[in-house]
DNA sequence: CATGTCAACTTGACGCCGTCAAGATGCATT
DNA sequence: AATGCATCTTGACGGCGTCAAGTTGACATG
């Protein structure tokens, strides 16, 4: 996997290599075992090349979490593409958003944990085709005018976030049912205040 | 702080200390910077003497969380006292949610992350002042019949949850604005679904 | 009072980790 | 062909978790 041609130094791009080994390395043994030195030794380096390409480890996990970011939007796109509703594509990037977080756990908590706490806007809010770009596409259509989005929006991706990390973490057992209570919520917010 | 009156070995009680040391360095330095070594040394104590008390840092984190759980519930339980109206003191325990990850985020997220993942319902679920016991009370009076409780709970807690991280990391700006939006959606987890 | 027992703590060591400094290598430009 | 430079390697350092062995002091027993 991920044949690299190398000669011996000046191999081909050792960055998208230690990410890559990264993400292998989440997906096997879980979050608390990344580490430098190990991705180096799966992307077959030295122990000290990736501090050439990140800035120490926090640096690793935020290129991580960038890939994740891309990975989280294409997982929300996916799910939303046959749905021509509003609403139904709005609960459908929410079980994008869902399927994402269980298809790679320790991936999505990288990505929602200190990797980014430096520069969450560059990976929540860069472009259309980011995550938050996506959200806030799929909100819009119930943001009432003068409002706001990102009441909205946070309402959304809160709820979202927190269920997701309930299952992960087994504080709520992982059933259909509670999956169609929260994406019925999801449906509730775009309509009208309580009285 | 915290005189223990020892004598050499076998002081007060070395473990309510270690626990203490603990908290006290998630506030001053953050969540990366727990170590059981840290705590040893705050407490005075040698290098290995944690190892005795607890099954390794993940017994140290679990010990940590415990405590935190502790005084969750009793922030919760603070803010909806004054309160009289089911859906005042809802709202309530929310506020004490975000009261309390906004006064002790380190710990916070501990509490949240991997250092439950043996056993949540040991410090969620175990009586009825457990923090779980407190939203299953709070939440009980919206509960329709025939409904399994942990529908709504879910939702409230997702809500507060997801919320509460985001403005740890920073994703949302920290204002009134929002945690009043956000309130206010749990104002209406108890209305009845979408038509 | 002397003795044995045992939990609590210390000491020292091991390997893994992140990080830094210094050196080796090979491509690209001149 | 010679130089420059980014890239990677090597070796070292301290901090960390963890284990094995030793030491201490309290307490029960004779």
């Amino acid at each position: 996997m991920t044949v690299v041609l190398k000669t011996s130094h000046h191999h081909g791009n050792l960055r998208a290599g230690l990410v890559e080994a990264g993400i292998e390395i989440l997906e096997s043994e879980g979050l608390d075992a990344l580490s430098l030195r190990k991705c180096a030794a799966r992307a077959g380096v030295s122990h000290a090349a990736p501090a050439h390409h990140f800035d120490g480890v926090a640096g690793l996990r935020e290129a991580i979490a960038t890939e994740g970011f891309q990975r989280f939007g294409a997982a929300m796109l996916r799910e939303a593409a046959p749905e021509q509703d509003p609403r139904a594509r709005l609960k459908a990037i929410c079980r994008g958003y869902l399927a994402f977080a269980r298809e790679a756990p320790a991936l999505y908590r990288l990505m929602f944990s200190t990797g980014m706490r430096s520069q969450p806007d560059a990976h929540l809010a860069h472009g259309p085709s980011s995550a938050y770009g996506i959200l806030r596409e799929f909100c819009a259509p119930f943001v009432p005018e003068g409002t706001e989005p990102t009441v909205i929006e946070t309402q959304v991706w809160a709820l979202c976030h927190g269920y997701a990390l309930f299952i992960l973490h087994g504080i709520v057992p992982d059933s259909p049912a509670l999956d169609t209570a929260v994406l019925d919520l999801v449906e509730r917010i775009g309509a009208a205040p309580a009285s």
